[in-house]
DNA sequence: ATATGTGTTGAACTCCGTTCAAGACGATGT
DNA sequence: ACATCGTCTTGAACGGAGTTCAACACATAT
């Protein structure tokens, strides 16, 4: 697959498609019960009603199959994110601004807990060819998420450059991830929603706090 | 194997002994080269010179054997950690204490850096069997990190009672975990290790500086 | 030396992702 | 309608994984 645009005549081109739709479909089925493990070629093959090997017709390996998944998961949560009550554009001060973030953070470990298996494979997938890189759109879906984490720090301090406040969204990002993905694993720590609520919220607003208290000094 | 106390001839139990040690030996050199998945049976049986199934007289699989050679790695990394000059049980102010927190979060991530597949090994290992718990030596090992975080925690916070404490100390660890594991993914962000350093010491001065504005509030 | 039961062995089993020779199929020319 | 031909699909087969267990080796006691 994947072969440069070859005489395919659109009968097969369709139901090409239908075919990675269904497979996609099935794995996001059978990551969502039971994860990454979950997921076997021949089983996904069973479930949609086609040979083990027309799955490589379709796509070059069940690597890519995960990608696609995970896209659905980062597309999902994006969703639920613009779902959320926007805030207004109208003047805000430091004290909703943390608040946003507070929000943005808990969100993110509500999606993730209410889809777990889904959640964790966006973590646990890694690419059995370490030399190919990240699908473009993958890397894009990620930057989206970062964005909506800048727009409360930019109240928050407001005189640092595009730079710093990208990384410090980043930092906060993956300082809450810390604490969903260890709270999920139940490795660490094994914690109930509730507990790990109050943590997350605890963080977020620790960080505002100091962030703020910088700003000043 | 596990098999309750038969009788076993001193020789052949010093056998087993010595091929168990190999084993951890050879597996530790395998993850450390290659991570989990250069873990395999086959090459382990090859590198100690034993038979295949030799392993499985000595350990129930193969995830024993990660246990084990995560314990090490987490031994490894708190010897670093009781080498590093002792904060003197002298009258400490804030700042020191700060200061206190910043260098453990640094200790963490320059020995995630230094051992990188070991310590992704202690985060990507997920028991094939979800049923069985965990060890108890392992989750004791873990316990003793924490409350490395906590001292210093206790100077910043001295009316947080035992659990809240703990539970900060946790949030925090949880915090400095997600830049590290994040940053070594290469997952969200491929970040030099001057950058994460940077990431993971603004982290924990901001959470400070945020907790010291809370008790003062 | 022989017998006895424990310890060790590696071929074999099951399951995995992936491949590819063989056959099925669909479009096209007559 | 039929034959032709190139493309698409198929599933048995391959190589490699973890684990098992019947057969064998061995140490010990008699």
């Amino acid at each position: 697959m994947v072969e440069a645009v070859r005489k395919m005549t659109p009968r097969t081109a369709e139901r090409r498609q239908a075919l990675r739709v269904a497979l996609i479909d099935a794995a996001e089925r059978a990551i969502a019960a039971e994860g990454l493990v979950g997921l076997n070629a021949r089983d996904l093959a069973g479930e949609v009603g086609c040979a083990l090997g027309a799955i490589y017709n379709v796509f070059p390996d069940l690597d890519h199959i995960v990608y696609e998944v995970n896209s659905r998961t980062l597309a999902a949560f994006e969703a639920v994110l613009a779902a959320r009550p926007q805030p207004s554009s109208a003047r805000r001060g430091r004290k909703e601004a943390i608040a946003d973030l507070v929000d943005l953070a808990e969100a993110y470990l509500d999606f993730a807990a209410a889809n777990q298996p889904r959640w964790r494979a966006l973590f646990e997938h890694h690419q059995s060819n370490p030399e190919a890189d990240l699908p473009k759109w993958y890397l894009a879906q990620q930057r989206r998420m970062f964005d909506l984490v800048e727009q409360p720090l930019t109240i928050l301090r407001p005189n640092l450059n595009d730079e710093a406040r990208m990384l410090f969204a980043r930092t906060m990002f993956s300082a809450v991830h810390g604490i969903v993905i260890l709270g999920l694993d139940e490795k660490l720590m094994s914690l109930s929603a509730r507990v790990l609520s109050g943590q997350v919220r605890t963080l977020v607003d620790t960080l505002g706090r100091g962030l703020a208290a910088r700003s000043s000094a």
